[in-house]
DNA sequence: TCTGACCTGCGA
DNA sequence: TCGCAGGTCAGA
């Protein structure tokens, strides 16, 4: 469930709440979640570090300490919180960081799909392609990505090789601003259509951030409350009602493994 | 390029 | 009690 926006949304509470603070214990009660070193390893290295940033590529969270670079995938359920009082799992909390100051942070992952890595250096993540909030995507790259295969317009904007932090929910509703149905192959789209999926893209991602992401389950912010944008979405999880440009019903299918939901009258 | 596995709470 | 929710990745 975490896009981009509701991992930016995380970024940008956590950042002046933490940066500058000195971690002074670190638990982690879940070693599955440890994808690149040991849990032993992973508490000794952020020992005695202090945050010195944090910033955000796709759906990673890259924590920037002196000399160590603690990265986050939240998976579908993951989230931070300042305070284990506002967790609705406090069974899924799985890491515990304190700080020297007496405050500190934790990561609540349900479904245990998120992933944390290590690193000793600013992180390459090279397989991520143009986050399109922080990196300059063009009209003309995005013509360009468009025309290199011939997939179909969801799976497109849910790989993250060209394009990285769009997942399920901001891909339906990328599709339904542009007006392109999410059965659309890429290399059938029109100069009108790239322009709008431009468009699209960059509007829908900062609303999103705007209004602190869409909570439709275990999404949370920093501070436990819900976001807000799941009260602006135009077709996810709105199968049968009307659509909001011509009343026509709303469709849901399956592409690739999850539900996609669109208008069939103002989608072509 | 597509499918299933991973995982657990929730609603039907 | 069972199916669904979905991000990523391995394997077909």
């Amino acid at each position: 469930m975490p896009e981009l926006p509701e991992v930016e949304t995380i970024r940008r509470q956590l950042l002046p709440l933490y940066r500058g603070k000195e971690i002074a214990d670190v638990r982690l009660k879940t070693p599955q979640l440890l994808k690149n070193c040991e849990p032993a390893f992973f508490a000794d290295a952020l020992r005695g570090q202090t945050i010195e940033n944090m910033s955000r590529k796709g759906k990673f969270l890259i924590v920037e300490c002196s000399h160590a670079f603690p990265v986050f995938h939240l998976g579908m359920s993951g989230i931070f919180l300042k305070d284990p009082a506002e967790s609705r799992y406090p069974q899924h909390i799985h890491l515990d960081i304190d700080f020297t100051d007496g405050s500190a942070l934790y990561f609540q992952d349900m479904r245990k799909f998120g992933k944390i890595w290590l690193y000793q250096e600013y992180p390459d993540l090279p397989n991520l392609g143009i986050d399109p909030i922080i990196g300059e995507l063009s009209e003309a790259q995005l013509k360009e990505f468009l025309g290199k295969r011939s997939i179909g317009m969801k799976n497109f904007l849910m790989n993250q090789k060209p394009i990285t932090g769009i997942g399920n929910i901001y891909a339906s509703e990328i599709l339904f601003r542009s007006g392109i149905s999410p059965y659309r192959r890429t290399d059938e789209v029109n100069a009108g259509e790239v322009k709008a999926l431009h468009e699209s893209i960059h509007t829908i991602l900062e609303d999103a951030i705007e209004r602190f992401g869409t909570t439709y389950s275990a999404y949370r912010t920093v501070e436990g409350e819900s976001g807000t944008n799941q009260d602006f979405l135009k077709v996810y999880q709105r199968e049968g009602l009307p659509c909001t440009k011509c009343g026509s019903s709303i469709l849901k299918s399956v592409i690739g493994s999850r539900s996609t939901f669109f208008c069939d009258n103002c989608q072509q």
